[in-house]
DNA sequence: ATACAATGTTGCCTCAAAGGCAACAAAGGA
DNA sequence: TCCTTTGTTGCCTTTGAGGCAACATTGTAT
């Protein structure tokens, strides 16, 4: 099996607090299950059950242990049940809502890989243009899960996976600012600019920043949709203010570049992947995990 | 250690996709990783990685298992952490804020067991008597953690554990329905009955399932104090709606004897755990371990 | 106070299982 | 088509987990 068995003897143990007890009810003899305990304290040269008198009883460390061991144990009974439910349903619908400039470069990697895994079961995104449409349609049910940004902490929305990003610049490669490693704000005025609009979540940041740097910027373009900003500076050498996400796909291919900005060091914004709160169906949670494992090789 | 190394190779291959790069990663021969795994796909009865294409790529079930795989591996890293900070400080102060009819039960001896084992820090009891109290003072960081029934689902608010228990009747060992296994509503009326009144939150649920069965109750005598209702129902012969919860130290002194009532079946309170969104201190965490496992005995 | 029963631990042994090395079949690229 | 690289398998070594019996210690009942 994936864990051992010393798992189950540290949670018996702490139950009963004897070893023999345990050793009756798991069927091994008591010898194994001391020996293991103390090979385990000896490992992380901490003592985890206080031996003073007859019985065993849980130290503070053994306390702090024992919540990860029962978590733990719960987690795989959690995950065998999943998986066993997979094996019946190999089609089903999953459902994501996402803010629009996300569209074209985290999701189609997480849902490509998907669906080569898995045909038959289909996947429906529906694309939103504020944060609280998408906060509403997960908590109604009618998607599966949200992906967006800086989503206030709520009840009825849990935080499945979360990535931090620092805004900054982005350019063509053959920009006079691209080839640096970081720039200051001062030194980004001048050059036109394409600004993301009032309706964006992204310009509220900005503006503060600028502001608190007595720096006034113009924005020679301004735009609702980050696909246009991309091309914007892409093709015709605009410099925009956008994040790594915004630009993955195509800092990856060598079409743009990703610069940090100083004054923006303490301004992140948060990447979310929100779901409800009632458990997750069996096959979203698979598409949960393709889209956890590329948000953490973009955050790289 | 605790784990063994099979929760290591399972994460780094589903990285890499590579059962020869993870073992030079790892140090290890390229055949015990296969083997591992190929085991684990036997014991489990369900493949884990899509070997079609030369690369090891997670199927459903394995993106299922590699989010337990990594939650727990998280969790270990978690769990050292605070057992390390735990050697430094064997001193400092936990608080808890909580309803005043659980002081005599339930707290007492997760208190005695906490401080055996921790002497140097000391435990600070907040007797309140509302539920929003609790919660106002655990998100305000004027308590470590809340304990107290049914509250609602709050953003800044965390359940660390929770505890179902059933409403029904308390009555001391000679009552005449003590000796019932179930007894139906209409059986309580026409014996004395001491209630809970309108400022608490049983309350509410008694009324409207006397309402439901289209019966009459009156109460012989009221108290906002669960420890008042306790001796009227030891000492003095009255019958009482509580849950196990609120009789559980007399229940065990053969004091006092709860009995489901059929009507109450659906009507369930629940004994939750609370605490602050921010990451609760290493000797915090101890304490709350300690609830965990009397709130666990106390539900069988 | 003393004898006894029960507990956790340790020494010695057995054995299962994990790991390493080399060889093999298969898949992808030049 | 050849060659490199991949995952896997057979055979062997080594590590470590488990069982049995004896021991020291602690709580309890006489």
């Amino acid at each position: 099996m994936l864990h051992g068995r010393l798992l189950n003897y540290l949670d018996e143990v702490a139950r009963t607090g004897s070893v023999r007890k345990t050793a009756e009810q798991l069927n091994v003899s008591a010898s194994a299950i001391s020996r293991q305990i103390a090979a385990l304290e000896e490992a992380l040269e901490t003592q985890l059950f206080d031996r003073s008198r007859r019985r065993l009883t849980l130290t503070a460390a053994g306390e702090i242990l024992i919540g990860h061991v029962r978590e733990t144990l719960k987690g795989m009974n959690r995950a065998e049940a999943m998986m066993e439910d997979l094996k019946g349903l190999r089609r089903g619908v999953v459902t994501i809502a996402l803010m629009s400039g996300l569209a074209a470069n985290l999701l189609p990697r997480a849902v490509g890989r998907f669906q080569r895994a898995n045909p038959g079961v289909s996947v429906r995104m529906i694309l939103m243009t504020t944060g609280d449409d998408i906060r509403n349609a997960v908590r109604a049910g009618e998607a599966d899960m949200g992906l967006g940004f800086d989503f206030p902490s709520d009840a009825d929305i849990s935080v499945l996976e979360i990535a931090i990003g620092r805004l900054g610049i982005a350019v063509a490669p053959d920009h006079p600012l691209a080839r640096s490693t970081s720039v200051r704000l001062s030194e980004c005025v001048g050059y036109p600019v394409a600004g993301a609009d009032q309706s964006t979540a992204i310009r509220p940041h900005i503006e503060q920043v600028f502001a608190r740097s007595n720096l006034q910027i113009s924005f020679a373009v301004e735009a609702n949709s980050i696909e246009m900003m991309r091309h914007l500076a892409m093709s015709e050498g605009y410099l925009t203010f956008l994040t790594p996400f915004d630009i993955a796909f195509e800092s990856r291919m060598g079409r743009l570049v990703y610069v940090p900005v100083r004054e923006f060091q303490s301004d992140t914004q948060q990447l979310m992947l929100i779901g409800g709160r009632r458990n997750i169906s069996a096959i979203a949670s698979v598409f949960v995990e393709n889209i956890r494992t590329v948000m953490r090789e973009m955050a790289d």
